[in-house]
DNA sequence: GGCAGTTTCTAATAGAATTTAGAAACATGG
DNA sequence: CCATGTTTCTAAATTCTATTAGAAACTGCC
């Protein structure tokens, strides 16, 4: 029964993955609404029933990307963050984390982009198994906070867990605008880091 | 022809008023791609056919919740700062202009959360009229980060673009996690407002 | 109370996309 | 080179909604 575990050989595996990679980018572009199996299928060089081969449904495949897009971004930002040398202050490992996220999600992964911009936007079923890593993600970020705000590199009196949303917000929002061609990429960082350090007062 | 505008009569004005607001409910809530025409009508307290009498499409009753919600959001913060004390300062002017704006686009407005919600999300056509009043609106806020620059209010260095847009982001994304009963409305306004002050580091 | 116009409904249609059925092509090991 | 299992295709069925047709109900005015 190939049905139950069709990616046992290489090849095989490596069509699903061709499916995977389309699915996500089609999604990143076109969102959970505009998402045709059929486009899916054109960019992954295949015919949209092949699709069903892979994945049980259209939702099934689309929970995939959201699950993957999610855990690629927090895998990123925590190896990035494990490479930080030792010692290093609590706000700029904060920085590296901004820098890490937004690199990953602007330049390095359609799956991120698709998960973050079709979050909210894809049935409420398809959310549990992604909401999971989104959990993990929120953890993360939250302990940097904390650290950060316990070394009092962070204002005592601030609100961490509302700005912590706040942040990953304005950083995920990027995606509805990001226009690669008209804005530098190390300009955003700065920008985004410079939001979180000091804001935009001047002294 | 009443096919041309049923919409003179006030009791016809009435019903019609009250499918667009159910349109923006359901879409506030649910999105594009989840937001059924048969939902909108039970909602609006009719059939799915009668919609057709005063919207031609689905598509075009869409468009007109997402233009309604742009429009309604750019007069709000207008208003809001038309009523500022002569003779506030800059800052302050951008303090007021992130109260109001969330303010509205949590507490008083379907129509600005499903305008904000599903701006990426519907199709092409559907974005021409909505984005035009969008293109005001970022006039509006350019204008208060340019006057607060000039001033010396905000760092000469800082690049406004980058940050407005930023900031703009980290406020709409609110509408993604945003939770009354478990968060208050005025810490995340005070939240918001300290993120452009002075952000998150100590001094 | 009847009549004209407006508004809304029920029932049917249409269209687009996902999903199945089942046949063909392909790959591989004997 | 055949046999077997895997992979992919074409063609068809299903499903889900938007949309249309056309009848009924309602409203206000004479």
């Amino acid at each position: 029964m190939a049905t139950e575990v069709p990616h046992a050989t290489p090849k095989s595996a490596q069509t699903r993955q061709r499916i995977l990679d389309a699915a996500a980018e089609v999604l990143s572009r076109k969102g959970y609404a505009g998402t045709r199996l059929a486009d899916v299928a054109a960019v992954a060089g295949v015919q949209a029933p092949a699709i069903y081969y892979y994945f049980g449904s259209r939702d099934a495949l689309v929970e995939e990307v959201m699950w993957v897009g999610a855990h690629l971004v927090r895998l990123h930002v925590e190896e990035v963050l494990a490479a930080v040398p030792e010692g290093t202050g609590h706000m700029d490992r904060l920085m590296v984390a901004v820098d890490a996220h937004l690199r990953f999600e602007l330049q390095l992964s359609d799956y991120a982009t698709a998960s973050i911009r079709n979050a909210g936007h894809v049935p409420e079923q398809l959310r549990v198994r992604p909401a999971a890593e989104e959990a993990l993600y929120s953890r993360l970020w939250r302990e940097l906070f904390v650290a950060a705000q316990q070394a009092g590199e962070v204002r005592a009196d601030l609100d961490t867990s509302m700005f912590r949303l706040l942040l990953l917000g304005a950083m995920n929002w990027v995606v509805e605008w990001w226009n690669p061609r008209t804005r530098s990429l190390d300009e955003l960082v700065a920008t985004a880091q410079a939001m979180v350090r000091q804001g935009a007062g001047a002294r």
